[in-house]
DNA sequence: TATGAATGAGAATTCATTCAT
DNA sequence: AATGAATGAATTCTCATTCAT
């Protein structure tokens, strides 16, 4: 009874101190920020960060876990519908977008740290984007196999079929304003060049 | 003469540094290399660095420049000649990518740090990207007016075209095996979709 | 009533934590065990030590006075009886060599902070050496007046009765493993040795 | 030539920092000094260590070795020449006790650790006392095969050839006040009664 | 009394930068 | 210009101790 009280105080604890470290190391940086600043900013002191993560490294990790986790739900009920291929791919790239819209600042702060050590990458991407590709890989032998698309390598082609709003959150990370201003628009016009790639040439506006 | 002389020799040991320097960034990521890592793999004393470099970050700073300042030409070229959009698409694209590719380690060693330090990113930007924007807004704009495209922001227009490639250099950096492998397949692969998302259903060797 | 009681559980329980204490202190040493520790071996919470001892250091001080009281009768008795010479050297070394050897955790526990801590070496010396000492002294002087030993310092006699033993000790405390493995071969050498040295050829079995 | 001379000023440099540090930890035991103290004493800057030494225990074991290094030469040479029993024992103790006076600081520093750390005592162990004792038994059976000594276990005898001064040290690190004072009576002591415990009722004094 | 989460002082260690040679 | 030892600020992390429950 306490003690279910007790863990959701610890929960909250914890994601207290995570959405304070993506605050903070999404301004300045993983590297940049220090154990100290992140404390601060979630109003606790620096060993009491000890106390729920093992160490510094172990916060990224734990910031990895918490974006992958409950995500991928969506991604499960695309999965298991029989979906008219039009509704899959819109359902795909909006769910990605929204999902590097809402979550950007964790995209900001985990990214580069990304980059530079293959452990938290691997994390991110059998967390995030395997389970993308291998949804689409599957859904794309179909179209092939119907003969509703050209054939080809479908590991490619479920590569560029994220590939756009990934280049997209990455200028968007390297500091393009218009992709920041205009996210949103971007989230349509990609829905429109993937549809008009993937399914011929769409009739729309 | 003797001047000239000393001149190439400061030039080429600057860019032995910062050869050095790519290397073990690449590796290991900016912040967690030390000046004394990359002085040893240049061979030079650590103190030798700061003859050629103010700090660490500006070493950073220089590599963002050299990769910007000699690539330029090749766009200047596109933008000088009137180009058929097929060509002006696969020139544009290929030379992106070939520039991912030949300078992937570059990349890998800036990037991360460009996400995290707006003034890198602006440089880097600057440096590469606007200009691609902008002689591709220029030229969208043409094509528009020539009622060959349908009409649309060119801003954005624009940005989805480099979108593929960031998205797979992205990709790439976070460690996909296949990009890395076949990155020759999806240099083609991107433009193929790009020519139909941008001039239509063409016509495919 | 219930105060006995009270008074006997309190006593239980600061005795399961300092024979915990013992264990955990014996392994890794004092310095590099953690309050934490202790309590975990205990079964108890760390807070909880605190209600039985002011502080950490604390706790080493009643490993020692736990060591030094109770103990303390076994010379009484030794000292009361006017002993056989032959009897006393037995006696006294065998009681050394016998608390050393049920002792030997607390020994190794106390002991490398016995040599850093003045305070506390002075607690162990004047609880378990100086006794012994004196008794040791008195009762030499006791012999060389007697004429059956050559006349000498008794302070240093004293000392290089205890000498052997406790250097025994501080060998098996270094790892030796054989003396860790023979310590009642040793007992009965070290007795022999001392009988020789002190009562001259004595007939042996 | 400057190589010779830069790394006399290195080894003199490593010297200092060890003789410094010697001084403290005798004085507060290892664990209780910290890194800045060290640095203090010697007049260095806390990471001007960590150029000498790669980390806190490398310091430790530093003093270990230089401890047992140099002095080993002294064994060598009793060990080559056929002695008189006699100035065997008298060789042998007198160098013990020489040693443990004049690095009694050494001892200090370096024992506490020693019984808390395994390795630390393995290193030190292998480095005095090992020799020693192979010397000894060595040599105790030579005496026992030409019959000058009852038989006995050569491991044991050995041992006991070495306790009283160890146990003499441990009583003085421990604060024995008259043992510090007196240390070079218990020199001529523990000789005469190791003579009369291994050579028989000597003819002394 | 017992608990164990929170605290923050203090420790070890790293590393960019300087500067005497 | 090149060197690399020295520096010390800054960082991560530990842990004795406290205190609200």
């Amino acid at each position: 009874m306490s003690n279910d009280f007790q863990q959701t105080l610890i929960t909250a604890r914890r994601n207290l101190i995570l959405d304070a470290a993506i605050e903070v190391i999404a301004q300045h940086g993983f590297q940049r920020t220090s154990i100290k600043q992140i404390a601060k900013h979630a109003g606790v002191a620096d060993g009491t960060i000890y106390n729920y993560f093992k160490n510094k490294d172990e916060l990224l990790h734990a910031l990895v876990k918490r974006l992958t986790e409950p995500e991928a739900i969506n991604l499960q009920q695309a999965q298991q519908q029989q979906l008219d291929p039009q509704v899959f791919l819109a359902t795909e790239v909006q769910e990605q977008m929204r999902q590097m819209q809402s979550q950007f600042d964790v995209f900001r702060a985990i990214i580069p740290e990304t980059i530079v050590d293959a452990t938290l990458a691997r994390s991110l991407y059998d967390g995030i984007y395997q389970p993308v590709f291998e949804i689409a890989e599957c859904y794309l032998k179909q179209l092939m196999d119907q003969g509703k698309l050209p054939t080809g390598d479908p590991r490619v082609m479920a590569r560029l079929l994220i590939a756009p709003s990934m280049g997209l959150l990455l200028m968007r990370l390297m500091g393009d304003d218009h992709i920041e201003t205009a996210w949103e628009s971007y989230q349509e016009a990609v829905l429109k060049t993937l549809t008009r790639t993937f399914l011929g040439d769409s009739d729309e506006d």
